[in-house]
DNA sequence: TCTTGTAGTAATCAGTTGATTACATCAAGA
DNA sequence: TCTTGATGTAATCAACTGATTACTACAAGA
Protein backbone atom coordinates (compact mmCIF):
# COMPACT_ATOMS: atom_id res chain seq x y z
CA UNK A 1 0.00 0.00 0.00
CA UNK A 2 2.68 2.74 1.04
CA UNK A 3 4.88 3.41 -1.15
CA UNK A 4 8.48 2.62 0.20
CA UNK A 5 8.11 2.94 3.84
CA UNK A 6 9.35 5.52 5.59
CA UNK A 7 9.30 7.70 2.69
CA UNK A 8 8.09 11.50 3.43
CA UNK A 9 5.28 12.51 0.60
CA UNK A 10 3.22 15.19 -0.76
CA UNK A 11 0.75 16.55 1.37
CA UNK A 12 -1.93 15.45 -1.33
CA UNK A 13 -0.51 12.03 -1.46
CA UNK A 14 -0.21 11.52 2.23
CA UNK A 15 -3.93 12.67 2.42
CA UNK A 16 -4.85 9.87 -0.17
CA UNK A 17 -3.19 7.29 1.69
CA UNK A 18 -4.57 8.38 5.48
CA UNK A 19 -7.97 8.86 3.47
CA UNK A 20 -8.08 5.26 2.25
CA UNK A 21 -6.97 4.02 5.65
CA UNK A 22 -9.70 5.72 6.82
CA UNK A 23 -12.16 4.10 4.42
CA UNK A 24 -11.10 0.90 5.93
CA UNK A 25 -10.95 1.43 9.42
CA UNK A 26 -14.52 3.28 9.44
CA UNK A 27 -16.05 0.86 7.38
CA UNK A 28 -14.76 -2.00 9.60
CA UNK A 29 -15.72 -0.25 13.14
CA UNK A 30 -18.03 2.66 11.91
CA UNK A 31 -17.65 6.29 13.48
CA UNK A 32 -17.54 5.65 16.71
CA UNK A 33 -15.36 2.93 16.91
CA UNK A 34 -12.75 3.53 14.20
CA UNK A 35 -9.71 5.12 16.13
CA UNK A 36 -7.64 7.90 15.16
CA UNK A 37 -4.62 5.34 16.10
CA UNK A 38 -5.90 2.73 13.87
CA UNK A 39 -5.66 4.32 10.89
CA UNK A 40 -2.81 6.15 11.31
CA UNK A 41 -1.19 2.81 11.83
CA UNK A 42 -3.20 1.60 8.50
CA UNK A 43 -1.55 4.77 6.76
CA UNK A 44 2.00 3.97 8.57
CA UNK A 45 2.01 7.13 9.82
CA UNK A 46 1.44 8.35 13.72
CA UNK A 47 -1.90 9.29 15.41
CA UNK A 48 -1.04 12.80 16.04
CA UNK A 49 -0.48 13.55 12.18
CA UNK A 50 -4.01 12.06 10.99
CA UNK A 51 -5.59 14.36 13.32
CA UNK A 52 -3.78 17.43 12.58
CA UNK A 53 -4.08 17.04 8.70
CA UNK A 54 -7.42 16.89 8.91
CA UNK A 55 -8.31 18.81 11.91
CA UNK A 56 -9.85 16.15 13.75
CA UNK A 57 -11.75 13.15 13.47
CA UNK A 58 -15.27 14.54 12.42
CA UNK A 59 -13.54 16.13 9.62
CA UNK A 60 -11.74 13.25 9.20
CA UNK A 61 -14.95 10.92 8.59
CA UNK A 62 -16.52 13.74 6.28
CA UNK A 63 -14.04 13.25 4.12
CA UNK A 64 -13.40 9.71 3.87
CA UNK A 65 -17.63 9.43 3.42
CA UNK A 66 -17.26 12.27 0.64
CA UNK A 67 -14.30 10.67 -1.01
CA UNK A 68 -16.35 7.24 -0.32
CA UNK A 69 -19.25 8.62 -2.12
CA UNK A 70 -17.43 10.05 -5.31
CA UNK A 71 -15.65 7.05 -6.05
CA UNK A 72 -19.16 5.69 -6.14
CA UNK A 73 -20.26 8.42 -8.57
CA UNK A 74 -17.44 7.88 -10.77
CA UNK A 75 -17.83 4.44 -10.92
CA UNK A 76 -21.98 4.96 -12.15
CA UNK A 77 -20.38 7.97 -14.55
CA UNK A 78 -18.51 5.48 -15.79
CA UNK A 79 -20.87 2.85 -16.47
CA UNK A 80 -23.44 5.49 -18.08
CA UNK A 81 -20.45 6.52 -20.61
CA UNK A 82 -20.51 2.89 -21.84
CA UNK A 83 -24.21 2.82 -22.70
CA UNK A 84 -24.99 2.69 -26.90
CA UNK A 85 -27.81 3.53 -28.39
CA UNK A 86 -30.05 0.58 -28.33
CA UNK A 87 -29.52 0.09 -24.60
CA UNK A 88 -32.94 -1.01 -22.83
CA UNK A 89 -33.31 -0.46 -19.05
CA UNK A 90 -32.26 -3.95 -18.09
CA UNK A 91 -29.04 -3.06 -20.13
CA UNK A 92 -28.62 -0.07 -18.28
CA UNK A 93 -29.52 -1.47 -15.12
CA UNK A 94 -27.18 -4.18 -15.57
CA UNK A 95 -24.16 -2.14 -16.58
CA UNK A 96 -24.53 0.13 -13.80
CA UNK A 97 -25.02 -3.09 -11.59
CA UNK A 98 -21.28 -4.64 -12.67
CA UNK A 99 -20.16 -0.89 -11.75
CA UNK A 100 -21.44 -1.39 -8.53
CA UNK A 101 -19.88 -4.79 -8.32
CA UNK A 102 -16.60 -3.11 -9.00
CA UNK A 103 -17.04 -1.09 -6.01
CA UNK A 104 -16.62 -4.03 -3.78
CA UNK A 105 -13.57 -4.54 -4.44
CA UNK A 106 -12.83 -1.76 -1.90
CA UNK A 107 -14.59 -2.98 0.97
CA UNK A 108 -14.56 0.17 2.78
CA UNK A 109 -16.28 2.43 0.54
CA UNK A 110 -19.85 0.84 0.86
CA UNK A 111 -19.57 -0.09 4.48
CA UNK A 112 -18.18 3.58 5.21
CA UNK A 113 -21.56 5.33 3.25
CA UNK A 114 -23.35 2.16 5.24
CA UNK A 115 -22.00 4.00 8.75
CA UNK A 116 -22.43 7.61 7.13
CA UNK A 117 -26.57 6.42 6.50
CA UNK A 118 -26.78 5.05 10.10
CA UNK A 119 -25.71 8.69 11.45
CA UNK A 120 -28.95 10.44 10.08
CA UNK A 121 -29.74 11.66 13.35
CA UNK A 122 -26.63 13.42 13.53
CA UNK A 123 -26.76 17.35 13.18
CA UNK A 124 -23.40 17.52 11.11
CA UNK A 125 -23.48 13.86 9.51
CA UNK A 126 -27.25 13.83 8.95
CA UNK A 127 -27.29 16.56 6.11
CA UNK A 128 -24.24 15.22 4.67
CA UNK A 129 -25.94 11.39 4.70
CA UNK A 130 -28.99 12.72 2.70
CA UNK A 131 -27.00 14.73 0.31
CA UNK A 132 -24.83 12.05 -0.70
CA UNK A 133 -27.21 9.46 -1.23
CA UNK A 134 -29.75 11.85 -3.38
CA UNK A 135 -26.86 13.47 -5.08
CA UNK A 136 -26.55 9.36 -6.50
CA UNK A 137 -29.69 8.98 -7.17
CA UNK A 138 -29.96 12.05 -9.26
CA UNK A 139 -26.90 10.38 -11.69
CA UNK A 140 -29.09 7.08 -11.91
CA UNK A 141 -32.58 9.12 -12.64
CA UNK A 142 -30.81 11.85 -14.66
CA UNK A 143 -27.76 11.01 -16.62
CA UNK A 144 -28.46 7.28 -16.99
CA UNK A 145 -32.58 8.05 -17.54
CA UNK A 146 -34.16 5.54 -15.75
CA UNK A 147 -37.52 6.23 -14.38
CA UNK A 148 -38.17 6.63 -10.29
CA UNK A 149 -39.67 2.59 -9.94
CA UNK A 150 -36.48 1.84 -12.08
CA UNK A 151 -33.95 3.96 -10.26
CA UNK A 152 -36.12 3.33 -6.42
CA UNK A 153 -35.71 -0.71 -7.60
CA UNK A 154 -31.82 -0.61 -8.15
CA UNK A 155 -30.87 0.91 -5.08
CA UNK A 156 -33.16 -1.27 -3.25
CA UNK A 157 -31.32 -4.26 -4.93
CA UNK A 158 -28.10 -2.34 -4.29
CA UNK A 159 -28.86 -1.92 -0.52
CA UNK A 160 -29.65 -5.58 -0.14
CA UNK A 161 -26.01 -6.58 -1.51
CA UNK A 162 -24.56 -4.01 0.31
CA UNK A 163 -26.15 -5.21 4.01
CA UNK A 164 -25.26 -8.78 2.79
CA UNK A 165 -21.75 -7.94 2.35
CA UNK A 166 -21.38 -6.13 5.27
CA UNK A 167 -23.11 -9.13 7.46
CA UNK A 168 -20.37 -11.20 5.46
CA UNK A 169 -23.01 -13.48 3.75
CA UNK A 170 -20.73 -14.69 1.90
CA UNK A 171 -18.66 -16.43 4.83
CA UNK A 172 -22.04 -18.48 5.23
CA UNK A 173 -22.32 -19.76 1.08
CA UNK A 174 -21.85 -23.18 2.48
CA UNK A 175 -25.86 -22.68 4.26
CA UNK A 176 -28.15 -23.47 1.14
CA UNK A 177 -30.20 -20.78 2.77
CA UNK A 178 -28.28 -18.02 2.54
CA UNK A 179 -26.60 -19.34 -1.06
CA UNK A 180 -29.99 -19.08 -2.26
CA UNK A 181 -30.96 -15.64 -0.84
CA UNK A 182 -27.43 -14.49 -2.59
CA UNK A 183 -28.02 -16.18 -6.04
CA UNK A 184 -31.45 -14.35 -6.08
CA UNK A 185 -30.03 -10.86 -5.15
CA UNK A 186 -26.76 -11.15 -6.89
CA UNK A 187 -28.16 -12.38 -9.64
CA UNK A 188 -25.69 -12.57 -12.98
CA UNK A 189 -22.85 -10.92 -10.64
CA UNK A 190 -23.12 -13.46 -8.11
CA UNK A 191 -20.23 -15.20 -8.72
CA UNK A 192 -17.94 -12.31 -8.61
CA UNK A 193 -19.39 -11.11 -5.66
CA UNK A 194 -18.45 -13.69 -3.61
CA UNK A 195 -14.76 -14.25 -4.84
CA UNK A 196 -14.55 -10.82 -4.38
CA UNK A 197 -15.70 -10.62 -0.64
CA UNK A 198 -13.57 -14.03 -0.10
CA UNK A 199 -10.05 -12.39 0.14
CA UNK A 200 -10.73 -9.44 2.11
CA UNK A 201 -8.84 -8.95 5.04
CA UNK A 202 -10.99 -8.25 8.53
CA UNK A 203 -8.22 -5.64 9.33
CA UNK A 204 -5.11 -6.74 11.13
CA UNK A 205 -6.54 -8.45 14.46
CA UNK A 206 -8.00 -6.46 17.23
CA UNK A 207 -11.79 -6.43 18.20
CA UNK A 208 -13.48 -3.28 17.99
CA UNK B 1 -41.72 5.34 29.71
CA UNK B 2 -40.95 3.79 33.03
CA UNK B 3 -43.70 2.98 35.56
CA UNK B 4 -43.46 5.66 38.11
CA UNK B 5 -40.49 6.40 38.77
CA UNK B 6 -38.36 5.32 41.85
CA UNK B 7 -40.42 2.07 41.94
CA UNK B 8 -38.81 -1.34 42.61
CA UNK B 9 -39.45 -4.20 39.78
CA UNK B 10 -39.68 -7.52 39.27
CA UNK B 11 -36.19 -8.41 37.47
CA UNK B 12 -37.67 -9.38 34.66
CA UNK B 13 -39.60 -6.09 33.92
CA UNK B 14 -36.62 -4.54 34.73
CA UNK B 15 -34.59 -6.82 32.18
CA UNK B 16 -37.36 -5.79 29.44
CA UNK B 17 -36.82 -1.57 30.57
CA UNK B 18 -33.32 -1.88 29.93
CA UNK B 19 -33.43 -3.57 26.39
CA UNK B 20 -36.13 -1.12 25.16
CA UNK B 21 -33.61 1.39 26.57
CA UNK B 22 -31.02 -0.41 25.15
CA UNK B 23 -32.83 -0.36 21.33
CA UNK B 24 -33.01 3.45 21.39
CA UNK B 25 -29.56 4.19 22.26
CA UNK B 26 -28.00 1.47 20.15
CA UNK B 27 -30.14 2.60 17.54
CA UNK B 28 -29.00 5.74 17.67
CA UNK B 29 -25.62 5.34 18.39
CA UNK B 30 -24.52 2.00 17.57
CA UNK B 31 -22.52 -0.55 19.49
CA UNK B 32 -18.98 1.10 20.23
CA UNK B 33 -20.62 4.56 20.55
CA UNK B 34 -23.72 3.34 22.76
CA UNK B 35 -22.60 3.84 26.08
CA UNK B 36 -24.04 1.86 29.09
CA UNK B 37 -24.54 5.15 30.67
CA UNK B 38 -26.71 6.58 28.43
CA UNK B 39 -28.57 3.09 28.11
CA UNK B 40 -28.56 3.39 32.05
CA UNK B 41 -29.89 6.72 31.84
CA UNK B 42 -32.58 6.12 29.12
CA UNK B 43 -34.07 3.39 31.43
CA UNK B 44 -33.67 5.63 34.70
CA UNK B 45 -31.52 2.71 36.45
CA UNK B 46 -27.79 3.10 37.37
CA UNK B 47 -24.74 2.35 35.17
CA UNK B 48 -23.19 -0.36 37.17
CA UNK B 49 -26.96 -2.01 37.19
CA UNK B 50 -26.95 -2.29 33.65
CA UNK B 51 -23.69 -4.35 33.41
CA UNK B 52 -24.26 -6.62 36.04
CA UNK B 53 -27.94 -7.49 34.93
CA UNK B 54 -26.75 -8.41 31.56
CA UNK B 55 -23.25 -9.66 32.41
CA UNK B 56 -21.11 -7.16 30.32
CA UNK B 57 -21.97 -4.69 27.04
CA UNK B 58 -21.55 -6.95 24.60
CA UNK B 59 -23.92 -9.71 25.78
CA UNK B 60 -26.59 -6.29 26.25
CA UNK B 61 -25.67 -5.52 22.56
CA UNK B 62 -26.41 -9.16 21.83
CA UNK B 63 -29.43 -9.49 23.65
CA UNK B 64 -30.76 -6.11 22.67
CA UNK B 65 -30.05 -7.26 18.45
CA UNK B 66 -31.64 -10.63 19.07
CA UNK B 67 -34.67 -9.10 20.92
CA UNK B 68 -35.20 -6.83 18.02
CA UNK B 69 -34.84 -9.94 15.48
CA UNK B 70 -37.97 -11.50 17.28
CA UNK B 71 -39.84 -8.53 17.15
CA UNK B 72 -39.49 -8.57 13.11
CA UNK B 73 -40.28 -12.38 13.09
CA UNK B 74 -42.87 -11.62 15.48
CA UNK B 75 -44.57 -9.01 13.29
CA UNK B 76 -44.38 -10.91 10.11
CA UNK B 77 -45.86 -13.88 11.97
CA UNK B 78 -48.82 -11.87 12.72
CA UNK B 79 -49.32 -10.75 9.37
CA UNK B 80 -48.69 -14.36 7.88
CA UNK B 81 -51.69 -15.68 10.17
CA UNK B 82 -53.81 -12.86 8.71
CA UNK B 83 -53.50 -14.55 4.75
CA UNK B 84 -56.76 -15.63 3.10
CA UNK B 85 -57.10 -18.61 0.92
CA UNK B 86 -56.97 -16.35 -2.09
CA UNK B 87 -53.96 -14.05 -1.61
CA UNK B 88 -51.64 -13.79 -4.33
CA UNK B 89 -47.95 -12.93 -4.09
CA UNK B 90 -49.06 -9.61 -4.28
CA UNK B 91 -51.55 -9.50 -1.12
CA UNK B 92 -49.17 -11.29 0.74
CA UNK B 93 -46.08 -8.79 0.18
CA UNK B 94 -48.93 -5.99 0.77
CA UNK B 95 -49.45 -7.59 3.85
CA UNK B 96 -45.87 -8.36 5.42
CA UNK B 97 -45.18 -4.75 4.13
CA UNK B 98 -47.96 -3.50 6.74
CA UNK B 99 -46.18 -5.15 9.17
CA UNK B 100 -42.94 -3.89 8.41
CA UNK B 101 -44.29 -0.67 8.41
CA UNK B 102 -45.45 -1.03 12.21
CA UNK B 103 -42.03 -1.85 12.92
CA UNK B 104 -41.27 1.31 12.60
CA UNK B 105 -43.34 2.59 15.20
CA UNK B 106 -40.01 2.08 17.48
CA UNK B 107 -37.06 3.54 15.48
CA UNK B 108 -34.78 1.08 17.57
CA UNK B 109 -35.17 -1.80 16.18
CA UNK B 110 -35.29 -1.44 12.49
CA UNK B 111 -32.05 0.67 12.98
CA UNK B 112 -30.08 -1.87 16.01
CA UNK B 113 -30.61 -4.48 13.53
CA UNK B 114 -28.67 -2.29 11.22
CA UNK B 115 -25.87 -1.85 13.44
CA UNK B 116 -25.84 -5.43 13.73
CA UNK B 117 -25.46 -6.63 10.16
CA UNK B 118 -22.71 -3.59 9.72
CA UNK B 119 -20.43 -5.86 12.43
CA UNK B 120 -20.29 -9.08 10.11
CA UNK B 121 -16.96 -8.90 10.62
CA UNK B 122 -16.82 -9.46 14.19
CA UNK B 123 -15.80 -13.14 15.57
CA UNK B 124 -18.75 -12.74 18.13
CA UNK B 125 -21.69 -10.71 16.51
CA UNK B 126 -20.95 -11.56 12.71
CA UNK B 127 -22.04 -15.06 13.18
CA UNK B 128 -25.63 -13.38 14.98
CA UNK B 129 -25.87 -10.99 12.65
CA UNK B 130 -26.20 -13.64 9.88
CA UNK B 131 -28.47 -16.12 11.30
CA UNK B 132 -31.02 -12.94 12.84
CA UNK B 133 -31.20 -12.19 8.91
CA UNK B 134 -31.66 -16.04 7.79
CA UNK B 135 -34.15 -16.48 10.01
CA UNK B 136 -36.03 -14.01 9.35
CA UNK B 137 -35.28 -14.56 5.79
CA UNK B 138 -36.64 -18.32 6.06
CA UNK B 139 -40.35 -16.80 7.46
CA UNK B 140 -41.04 -15.00 4.53
CA UNK B 141 -39.85 -18.07 2.15
CA UNK B 142 -41.36 -21.01 4.16
CA UNK B 143 -43.97 -19.45 6.06
CA UNK B 144 -45.69 -17.13 3.74
CA UNK B 145 -44.69 -19.36 1.01
CA UNK B 146 -42.99 -16.25 -1.00
CA UNK B 147 -40.56 -17.84 -3.75
CA UNK B 148 -37.04 -16.78 -3.47
CA UNK B 149 -37.03 -14.21 -6.41
CA UNK B 150 -40.23 -12.44 -4.65
CA UNK B 151 -38.43 -12.74 -1.10
CA UNK B 152 -35.20 -11.20 -2.38
CA UNK B 153 -37.52 -8.25 -3.71
CA UNK B 154 -39.39 -8.07 -0.48
CA UNK B 155 -36.22 -7.52 1.39
CA UNK B 156 -34.25 -5.47 -1.17
CA UNK B 157 -37.00 -3.00 -0.77
CA UNK B 158 -36.65 -3.82 2.96
CA UNK B 159 -33.21 -2.84 3.51
CA UNK B 160 -33.47 0.77 0.91
CA UNK B 161 -36.67 1.63 3.47
CA UNK B 162 -34.97 0.79 6.62
CA UNK B 163 -31.51 2.97 4.94
CA UNK B 164 -33.63 6.05 3.91
CA UNK B 165 -35.05 5.76 7.59
CA UNK B 166 -32.04 5.33 9.09
CA UNK B 167 -30.66 8.57 7.39
CA UNK B 168 -33.78 10.77 8.15
CA UNK B 169 -34.82 10.67 4.75
CA UNK B 170 -38.21 12.14 5.82
CA UNK B 171 -37.04 15.18 7.22
CA UNK B 172 -36.40 16.39 3.87
CA UNK B 173 -39.56 15.74 2.14
CA UNK B 174 -39.27 19.06 1.03
CA UNK B 175 -36.85 18.13 -1.49
CA UNK B 176 -38.39 17.11 -4.45
CA UNK B 177 -35.84 14.26 -5.11
CA UNK B 178 -36.01 13.26 -1.90
CA UNK B 179 -39.92 13.13 -1.79
CA UNK B 180 -40.10 11.15 -5.53
CA UNK B 181 -37.32 8.67 -4.17
CA UNK B 182 -39.65 7.95 -1.34
CA UNK B 183 -42.78 7.65 -2.86
CA UNK B 184 -41.06 4.85 -5.11
CA UNK B 185 -39.72 3.43 -2.58
CA UNK B 186 -42.46 3.57 0.40
CA UNK B 187 -45.61 3.00 -2.17
CA UNK B 188 -48.55 2.34 -0.12
CA UNK B 189 -47.33 2.77 2.77
CA UNK B 190 -45.07 6.81 2.20
CA UNK B 191 -47.79 8.55 3.87
CA UNK B 192 -47.73 6.28 7.35
CA UNK B 193 -44.17 6.22 7.31
CA UNK B 194 -43.45 9.56 7.29
CA UNK B 195 -45.94 10.35 9.51
CA UNK B 196 -44.63 7.49 12.17
CA UNK B 197 -40.80 8.95 11.80
CA UNK B 198 -41.77 12.40 11.98
CA UNK B 199 -42.64 12.43 16.06
CA UNK B 200 -39.12 10.44 16.83
CA UNK B 201 -37.29 12.24 19.52
CA UNK B 202 -33.29 12.33 18.99
CA UNK B 203 -32.26 10.71 21.61
CA UNK B 204 -32.26 13.75 24.50
CA UNK B 205 -29.28 16.06 23.77
CA UNK B 206 -25.74 15.59 23.29
CA UNK B 207 -24.02 13.89 20.35
CA UNK B 208 -22.01 10.79 19.44
C1' DT C 1 -40.21 -9.69 64.34
C1' DC C 2 -36.30 -11.32 62.38
C1' DT C 3 -33.87 -13.12 58.61
C1' DT C 4 -32.54 -13.44 53.99
C1' DG C 5 -32.30 -12.98 49.18
C1' DT C 6 -32.97 -9.71 45.63
C1' DA C 7 -33.20 -4.93 43.68
C1' DG C 8 -30.44 -1.20 43.27
C1' DT C 9 -26.70 2.48 43.92
C1' DA C 10 -22.40 5.45 44.97
C1' DA C 11 -17.76 5.55 44.53
C1' DT C 12 -13.95 4.37 42.22
C1' DC C 13 -10.56 2.39 38.98
C1' DA C 14 -7.85 1.25 34.94
C1' DG C 15 -7.70 1.35 30.08
C1' DT C 16 -8.69 3.87 25.96
C1' DT C 17 -8.83 7.78 22.92
C1' DG C 18 -8.87 12.39 20.63
C1' DA C 19 -6.33 16.23 20.96
C1' DT C 20 -2.35 19.36 21.95
C1' DT C 21 2.41 20.83 22.38
C1' DA C 22 7.03 20.97 21.61
C1' DC C 23 10.34 19.19 18.95
C1' DA C 24 12.87 16.81 14.91
C1' DT C 25 13.95 16.21 9.95
C1' DC C 26 14.26 17.11 5.27
C1' DA C 27 14.14 19.65 0.68
C1' DA C 28 14.28 23.77 -1.97
C1' DG C 29 15.28 28.52 -2.84
C1' DA C 30 18.12 32.80 -1.85
C1' DT D 1 25.59 27.51 2.77
C1' DC D 2 21.95 28.98 5.29
C1' DT D 3 17.43 29.84 6.05
C1' DT D 4 12.71 28.54 5.92
C1' DG D 5 8.57 26.25 5.44
C1' DA D 6 6.51 21.84 5.26
C1' DT D 7 6.52 16.89 6.69
C1' DG D 8 6.28 14.22 10.53
C1' DT D 9 6.78 12.37 15.47
C1' DA D 10 7.20 11.48 20.71
C1' DA D 11 5.28 12.62 24.82
C1' DT D 12 1.65 13.90 27.35
C1' DC D 13 -3.09 15.18 28.89
C1' DA D 14 -7.89 15.40 30.09
C1' DA D 15 -12.13 13.28 29.28
C1' DC D 16 -14.69 9.25 28.79
C1' DT D 17 -16.17 4.57 29.60
C1' DG D 18 -16.87 -0.30 31.05
C1' DA D 19 -16.30 -2.72 34.90
C1' DT D 20 -15.80 -3.80 39.90
C1' DT D 21 -16.56 -3.39 44.80
C1' DA D 22 -18.79 -2.45 48.82
C1' DC D 23 -22.65 -0.89 50.32
C1' DT D 24 -28.02 0.19 51.21
C1' DA D 25 -33.06 -0.76 51.07
C1' DC D 26 -36.89 -3.30 50.59
C1' DA D 27 -40.22 -7.28 50.61
C1' DA D 28 -41.59 -11.91 51.69
C1' DG D 29 -41.43 -16.04 54.36
C1' DA D 30 -40.49 -18.42 58.86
Amino acid sequence: MSPEEGQRLASADRREQILAAASVVFGERGYAGGTTDAIAQQAGVSQAYVVRMFGGKEKLFRASAQRAAAKVSEAFRGAIATFDEGDDTHDKTLKLAVAYTELVADRGILLTLLHLFSLGHDESFGPLARSCFLDTYEIVRAEAGLSPEEASAFFARGMLTTTLLAMRMPDAADNPTAAELMQCTFGETTTDLIALSQGQHPLNSSGL
